[in-house]
DNA sequence: CAAGAGGTATACAGATCAGTATACCTGCGA
DNA sequence: TCGCAGGTATACTGATCTGTATACCTCTTG
C-alpha cells in the first residue's frame, strides 16, 4: 500500500519514458496524449516502451506512482521540518505552497481520477490511494498534537488542502486561504 | 456572462444531444466519448449533430452549459428557501448534499477543468465562470448575512466547496464535513 | 404549392489510436 | 566466446477519431 522504494529499479528507457509521461499527461491531460507522442518525447522506441510497461494503463500508474512517491517525500519533509506538533498538523499546506508554485494545473491525481472513473484502471487505484494517505496522515498529525476528536479535524484539512488545489489554476489565493483557515482550526483544536 | 435563458432554444434532435451528452461525458470522461456514440445514445444522425454545434467542442461547451444552468437554479432555490441571511449563506452546502446524492463522479466542472487545460475551448469557460459565480455568491450572501470581511470568508466557504465535491467520490463524509464547518464559520463570522 | 428548416441514411476521408511483427545492434557477464 | 538483456528502426493492423459529401424525406408556413 505505501508508495516505497520497493518498487523494481527502472532501466534508463523506462526513466525517461516516465519522466515523458509526466509531462505531457499532467499538461495536456491523460486521455488526450497517445503513446507515440510519449515515445518521440522520450526519445525512445514504441517498441521499448511496451516491452518495458506492457499498456499505456500501466504506464499512467507509473506516472502516477512516480509523482506519489515524489509528493509524498516533499510533504514528509515539510512535516520533518516544522517546529512542534502543532505546527507539523499543518505542515501539508506549506508543502503545498511549493508545489503549486511548480505545478500550475491542479492536482494530478484528481485530474486522474477525473478522466479515469472506472476502478479497474491501474492509475486509477494509485490516485485514490494518495488521497487516502494524506487523510489518514492528517489524523495522525492530530492525535501526535494532543487534538481531541482528531478524526473530525483531520477530514476536515483534509477538504481543506483538497479545495485549495482543485481550484489553484483558477488563480483565487485559494491556497493561501486553506492554509490560513487550517491554522486557525489546529490552533482552535488544540489549544482550546 | 450569466447563465441565464438568453440561450436559443435547442430543437428537439439538439435536445436529445444534450441530454446524451451529459449522460455520457459524465459518466465515462470528455475526451473519452465520441460523436459517434453520442449521435448513436440519443438516436440522432451524425449529420444532424454537427448541423447543430457544428464541432465536438460546442456540444462539450453545451453540455456544461445546460449542467450549469440546471444546477444554478438548484442552488438559487435552496439559498431561497432558506430561513434567514445567515443560513442563506450556507445554502449552497445544502443544495450540494442533494446534488451528490444523484451524482457521484464529482463536479462536472471540475473533471471538465481536468481534461480541457487550453483556455481557448468553449468548455473550458464554462467551466471557469461556474466557479467564479460561486465564488461571487459566496461573498454576495455573507454580505447580505452582515459579515465583516466577506470576502475572506466568501473565498474560505468556496474552497471547503469545492474540497467536498472533488473529494465526494472518494466517500470520505467530505460532503457532511464541509457542510457542518462551514455552518460554523459563518455562525462566527456573523455572531463573534 | 413552393420553399426552407429539421431530420434521416449511408458512405467516406484522413488522421490518430493502442498494440504487434520482424529484424538488427551493442555491451556485459558467465 | 556465447548468450541474453536492453534497445533501435520501421512497418504494419484494425479500430476509432473528428468531420464531410451526397441524396432523400417530411413537416410547417407564407
Amino acid at each position: 500500500m505505501d508508495s516505497g522504494s520497493d518498487a523494481p529499479p527502472l532501466t534508463p528507457a523506462a526513466r525517461r519514458i516516465v519522466d515523458a509521461a509526466e509531462e505531457l499527461f499532467y499538461e495536456h491531460g491523460i486521455t488526450a496524449v497517445g503513446v507515440d507522442l510519449i515515445a518521440e518525447h522520450s526519445g525512445v522506441t514504441k517498441r521499448t516502451l511496451y516491452n518495458r510497461f506492457g499498456s499505456k494503463e500501466n504506464v499512467v500508474a507509473a506516472y502516477l506512482a512516480e509523482r506519489d512517491r515524489r509528493w509524498r517525500s516533499a510533504v514528509r519533509a515539510a512535516v520533518d521540518a516544522s517546529g512542534s506538533a502543532e505546527e507539523a498538523v499543518t505542515a501539508p499546506f506549506e508543502a503545498l505552497r511549493t508545489w503549486t508554485s511548480t505545478y500550475t494545473r491542479g492536482c494530478a491525481f484528481l485530474n486522474a481520477l477525473a478522466e479515469l472513473p472506472d476502478p479497474r484502471h491501474p492509475g486509477h487505484h494509485v490516485a485514490a490511494e494518495q488521497k487516502r494517505w494524506l487523510r489518514g496522515l492528517f489524523e495522525k498529525l492530530a492525535t501526535a498534537a494532543g487534538c481531541p476528536e482528531p478524526a473530525t479535524l483531520a477530514t476536515r484539512l483534509f477538504v481543506l488542502h483538497e479545495g485549495a488545489v482543485a481550484t489553484e489554476p483558477l488563480s483565487l489565493g485559494t491556497v493561501t486561504a486553506a492554509a490560513d483557515l487550517a491554522r486557525e482550526l489546529v490552533r482552535a483544536a488544540v489549544r482550546g
